[in-house]
DNA sequence: TTACAAAACGACCGATCGTGCTAAATTCGC
DNA sequence: GCGAATTTAGCACGATCGGTCGTTTTGTAA
């Protein structure tokens, strides 16, 4: 067994903590809520990390991992040009709408709980949040390069206006519940497709 | 003195709620911070409210007051058609940037924070940000009416769209702190406002 | 000014917070 | 299977949480 017996307990808490953080944010995880959902004691499962905010910065580690894994990689395998930009944004909903386990985008409720704040886990989601709309960008870009987009678009507010419409869908689709959120986001974006592409 | 003691105390109060919940949401306003932030004791504080959910709802209420008064009024006050929906753009920006003591939109801190959550909060709350793109949607249509905007033109859609240049904004203003953040949003909705004009 | 009501206080409740310490249990290399 | 290293538990700490007392101060109307 390659992994050691901390290092498989390590897995377990981060797992179930970035659980707990997308519905009570990542000051809201607390380490005896947390020590419960991992049946360890609160000392035991303390004694991993140094501090909290060292746990927390863990937690949205593992988070950007996640999202290079489900997200990133995916949209790297698909062609140059408007279909990887069209995957990019199909990945993003799907992250998004996520599963079981993980409701809706950590990174949307560590933007508002961070927003405000200083210290090592703003700076570290600022980082993520800038390399994240830089892989749109590139994706756009390559649009361009391809012929797909036309050559005046601005890489920039493509990507600005497809956050938007990806933080709207969360709002409608988590908060409001609303059933056609979905379709609503994918017929924005068809429409900023449309009028990104090149005259023929 | 026509407002007796306890509603100057009471004002007081969520004054320095509404603030504190923009900062660290509406649950982690505690009772304890609040007190010491007005100078009151714990109890002297808490009598005023019958728990603390009480308390969060009437935060809550504060805050669409004060979007009331601060957005929507001035709005109404504006001639109807683009002009109207312009004002709208600029007014909601001007809330979100906020003030000195209120910084950044707390309806969008709140819908994080609710989204996933059930009770009263969260229904006051999905019910005031339906009030709210109902409005923007009842001023599109006026743009309709008058001529101004297509008549093919979907005011939802046209919200929707709205609604994402802002959230992104805030995002880009609060958290990232872009410099470039206003013009940038600002030039978004020009051209949302450009491909929604009827042609001449 | 007096009498009553409203408002604010201080002390306290049980629970939980993050974080130490030490000791016991377990895993792992040999 | 033994010894060393790692991992986990037990316990305690000061602080704070939302909330409830009974009491005292303050505002207000007659």
């Amino acid at each position: 067994m390659n992994p050691s017996k901390g290092e498989q307990t390590r897995r377990l808490i981060l797992d179930r903590a970035l659980t707990m953080a997308g519905e009570v944010g990542l000051e809201g995880v607390s380490i005896g809520a947390l020590a419960e959902e991992t049946g360890l004691s609160k000392s035991g499962l303390f004694a991993h990390f140094k501090s909290k905010e060292a746990l927390q910065l863990e937690v949205l580690q593992e988070a950007i991992t996640r999202f290079t894994v489900q997200v990133l990689q995916p949209v790297l395998a698909t062609p140059r040009g408007e279909p990887r930009v069209r995957r990019l944004f199909d990945k993003y909903l799907e992250w998004i709408r996520g599963d079981d386990a993980r409701r809706g985008c950590i990174f949307q409720k560590l933007t508002s709980e961070y927003a405000g704040r200083d210290g090592a886990v703003r700076d570290r989601l600022v980082q993520s949040q800038k390399d994240w709309r830089d892989a749109i960008m590139r994706a756009v870009q390559g649009a361009i390069d391809e012929g797909h987009f036309r050559r005046d678009l601005d890489p920039a507010v493509f990507a600005h206006e497809m956050l938007g419409i990806a933080m709207v869908f969360q709002s409608a689709w988590r908060l409001m519940r609303e059933a056609d959120a979905l379709p609503r986001a994918q017929a924005i974006f068809d429409a900023l497709l449309a009028r990104s592409r090149s005259v023929p």
